[in-house]
DNA sequence: CACTTGACGAGCT
DNA sequence: TAGCTCGCCAAGT
């Protein structure tokens, strides 16, 4: 078993705690799990979390600004799609109120 | 097998 | 305050 693939396993463990309506960033999971600089792992994690086997609300995770940099990697419904379903708001890929939104694993878990 | 790219973010200038 | 650089390291080419 790799170290990176537990890596990976922590984030999808974070992920799927995220209550619906709300969002958190790559960074705060990076945060979470004590690597704070390797959030860009958690992006290449979430890109890995399309296998077959993982239902994951990937679509919580947006970066620091709440702006919805992961909607290349999604055809069907949209990120925005999926979180208006959530009742988040998205305009211009930038969610709004995001502050308010913003579920910090840190604080919450 | 080596090199480049990238769902990011913090730190420095 | 805004912009640039650096760290991180897996995955793709």
């Amino acid at each position: 078993m790799k170290a990176a693939q537990q890596f990976y396993e922590q984030v999808y463990e974070i992920v799927a705690l995220i209550p619906k309506g709300r969002v958190t960033t790559y960074g705060a999971i990076a945060k979470a799990l004590g690597t704070a600089r390797s959030s860009r792992m958690v992006g290449t994690a979430l890109i890995a979390a399309h296998r077959p086997d993982l239902t994951l609300p990937i679509h919580r995770v947006v970066n620091r600004q709440g702006l919805l940099t992961g909607q290349n990697h999604y055809t069907s419904p949209t990120m925005q799609q999926l979180l208006a379903a959530d009742g988040i708001d998205v305009i211009e890929d930038q969610v709004q109120d995001f502050q308010q939104v913003f579920w910090d694993p840190l604080s919450e878990l």
